[in-house]
DNA sequence: TCGTTGTCAAGAGCGGTGCTCTCTAATTTG
DNA sequence: CAAATTAGAGAGCACCGCTCTTGACAACGA
């Protein structure tokens, strides 16, 4: 489908891929504050400025480089829900949370982009949300597909819901599954919130001297925070 | 205590904090990787090599500034936790949960800068791990003191640990309290995790546009999460 | 009281940064 | 084939961290 294009096109295409590449190169050793236009040009053999004719600034290479973060995740996520038989809710979160884990320790750096501390004086436009919520959407997918089910049963009850947080929930609901209990869609976020932060611990060096190595940490809090959403 | 010092030291004392005062002011617009010297220097009426007399390098700068945060977030949760009895373990979760929750609220950047995604090329030297572990040391204390009066009672019991982890977290009481039981700090471990993720979450902006605000669901989970430990 | 000594701010300078502007060359389009 | 569009090169601006040198001044012992 590539066939139809001008030689410049094609061109202006694998350039702007080269220079996507040579900046995630770059996150691994400068870090998202440290991305140096000028470096990645020099890398490339051309002149800085002439990085302008394809990005327009430095934030706008960063948000391609989030964007292409949060779907290269949500890919890798979604693709680890597929490999399960989607009526194994247990087996689907366990799937899908180490799939996470794995890309993230395989990519730190990208990992860092999206879930590490904002870059400063960067603002996130709109268009980074949508693949932002994939990752979110396929974990509480799970939830979902097991509240559908009937199978969803909670080690506990847990305190009840005020009524201005069911209400936040039930907003929320609309969005990723109208049949999610607000009771359930709050332990997914506990969840949710407790997998990223587990992994900012790890990945950030929270854990170094204390659950180092991390990975049977990890694998039980994973069958934990199953056991503590309900599902089997 | 500062009589017995020369003219010259106290102005050195003095001088220090200010660049330092500075310095976290500038946090808030520029971020850690974005702090400036000169700016620094400009804002205090000096020049900017003069800062090299107080600080040998921007990365030593950053240390106290990171230092600084621990201690304060540290210093916070301490006394949240002085406040109640220390026979209410529930009620001391609460008050040290809501008090991080506060301090980072009112200090988002000083936040940042500790647990969010490490600043590059800067390695933290060993002189902020143990300021680092206070808040730690606070939230797992209640844990022990609870269980040291036997009135720890999770709401299930969850799967069994293996060996090996079980072996991490022996280790990891003899620093923090020989009492604790694997299977207890395990879950300690957990709520820690998710608490900070939920923080991170919050101040990163993952919640915009599903729980937001997210005062009630943080105050909510919070008490989820002492069930879920086993608080009463 | 007077040097000596250690400390300090200042300034110039190096190599780096993001970004803009202009100029030239090449390619696509009519 | 000419016109219009697009690409890269280069100079330049204001900024950055950091180093080195210089001259002023406070502290202290003789």
């Amino acid at each position: 489908m590539n066939a139809g294009r001008t030689a410049r096109e094609r061109a202006r295409a694998e350039l702007t891929q080269e220079i996507k590449d040579e900046a995630r190169r770059q996150l691994a050793t400068a870090g998202a504050g440290g991305l140096s236009l000028r470096a990645v040009a020099r890398e490339l053999g051309m002149v800085s400025s002439a990085l302008y004719r394809y990005f327009a600034n430095r934030d706008e290479l960063l948000t391609a480089l989030i964007i292409d973060a949060y779907n290269a995740l949500g890919e890798t996520v979604e693709a680890a829900d597929r490999a399960v038989p989607k009526d194994q809710p247990r087996a689907r979160w366990r799937s899908v949370c180490h799939a996470a884990r794995t890309w993230a320790l395989a990519n730190p750096h990208e990992y860092t982009l999206i879930y590490g501390s904002p870059v400063p004086g960067y603002h996130a436009p709109e268009a980074t949300v949508e693949s932002a919520g994939r990752s979110y959407f396929v974990l509480l997918g799970v939830l979902r597909d097991a509240d559908r089910a009937g199978t969803l049963t909670p080690a506990y009850a847990g305190p009840p819901l005020s009524e201005p947080l069911a209400a936040q929930f039930r907003v929320v609901a609309d969005a990723v599954g109208p049949e999610l209990s607000p009771a359930t869609l709050n332990r997914g976020f506990i969840a949710l919130s407790q997998l990223f932060g587990m992994l900012n611990f790890e990945l950030f060096g929270q854990f170094v001297g204390s659950v180092d190595p991390t990975d049977e940490f990890f694998a039980h809090t994973v069958e934990q925070m199953a056991e503590f959403i309900g599902l089997c």
